[in-house]
DNA sequence: CCACAACACGAACGGTCGTGCTACATTTTC
DNA sequence: GAAAATGTAGCACGACCGTTCGTGTTGTGG
């Protein structure tokens, strides 16, 4: 596999055992394999992907640490899968579930609303993967893990900013608006939100969050012709 | 000492060996304690504050490894030793400068320059200590280190929230805003800048952030009695 | 000048880390 | 059903972890 496919093109894919079974029948050590990495990602979500010991995910999955190495090889091998792995996860609960809406606002305010979600029902044991991750590598230079985690962020941020666009283009916000510039913005307010809410454990910033993009939104909304603007959908 | 002092407490203190010399006279053994918790700081930017191992600190300012341990007593001690040192430093360059300024929006906006600044000169070698730290500990429940950071959160976000709330009282920012909520904001775009610069090295981020700050406060500018609105100082 | 802290050091402990290697069990293939 | 491939376990390794201890070295007050 290529380093690091687009995301969108990973939304499109099968349901979830996406790189299963891909070449022939599934075998056994493929499933064992992917118990593994979700586990994993699980962990690495609290610990960070340093902090992700063999020994520790093999006593959690209860098998000894070298039936579970010999999966992988070496540790950083263990580290890039888990990332795809946590990749998949978070398409499909955040990515996937607003393509089938109509491009324009109400599909980008869909998309960080189950954004947020995601963060809510913390699918992760430790909060979102990505965030964790992040800030473990975004000051190790020289690191293949780095790198393909910085992709990945540069996708999602790509693809908020494509969002915003197409919504500019349905005519729903202001052409004016760099994507970039609201794109920031919005990547911003969800990982805040994310942070403290693992951090107070308070989900009141949920609702702080969501109305602070829609405020953003608002006022970056497109003058109708009768000179009203078009506001929030809920 | 307790706990966590309050940081405009702390503002206030001696210029930067603020925990020295407390006592009468200055010891060797202070010094050398202040420059590991300078050098742990630093470190612990990067790696974090589990990541942080006594030997590679040691080696890193050429002492022995138990001569380092001697001044702590254990690991954790360093930690929250080291959480001391790092605060100083974030309140000698983000909370103290615009201190002396008048209450008002442009206190706030000093004070989230100051911030951005910070981020971009490195006080710390792997970018700010707390963005690495929070993440690091922010689903770690029952640890002594984590209720301290979460503390300094608090702290923070409450400084921003107050500053809000007095240029609120100055008339530069509609009172209806809560204040809280355009802390969350500002403290949003702060942090994702600063992880965006140490990501991508691309200090065009901070260029982004101040703009969609000033794009903020600007949305909230309290109305003028002639009708007109003020907007930011630069 | 001496005594006594305070400070720093080297060696060693029990643990855990990632990583090999070898042998056994289980599938899959012919 | 034998052969080949695959998956898992056991054990050992060197490196590093936090921590302890005994012993020097150093600086200072009487």
């Amino acid at each position: 596999m290529p380093p690091a496919e687009d995301l969108e093109t990973l939304a499109r894919a099968e349901p979830a055992v996406a790189a299963d079974e891909a070449d022939g029948r599934r075998r056994r050590g493929n499933r064992t394999r992917e118990s593994i990495l979700q586990a994993a990602a699980d962990l690495a979500s609290v610990e960070g992907l340093v902090g992700l010991s063999i020994g520790r995910l093999a006593a959690e999955l209860e098998m000894s640490k070298s039936g579970l190495f010999a999966h992988f090889g070496s540790k950083e091998e263990l580290q890039l899968a888990t990332i795809d792995a946590a990749r998949r996860r978070f398409v499909e609960h955040v990515v996937k579930p607003s393509r089938s809406l109509p491009r324009g606002r109400a599909r980008l305010e869909a998309l960080t609303n189950d954004w947020l979600a995601y963060f809510r029902s913390e699918q992760f044991a430790g909060g979102c993967f990505f965030h964790t991750v992040k800030a473990e590598f975004d000051s190790r230079p020289d690191n293949a893990v780095r790198e393909v985690v910085m992709e990945d962020v540069r996708q999602f941020l790509g693809l908020l900013a494509r969002e915003v666009r197409k919504a500019q283009e349905a005519g729903d916000l202001d052409p004016a608006v760099e994507p970039e510039q609201l794109a920031l913005a919005l990547d911003a307010l969800g990982a805040a939100a994310n942070q403290q809410f693992q951090l107070m454990q308070d989900p009141v910033v949920f609702d702080r969050a969501a109305t602070a993009i829609r405020a953003r939104l608002d006022s970056v909304a497109a003058q109708l012709s009768d000179g009203t603007t078009i506001h929030s959908t809920r």
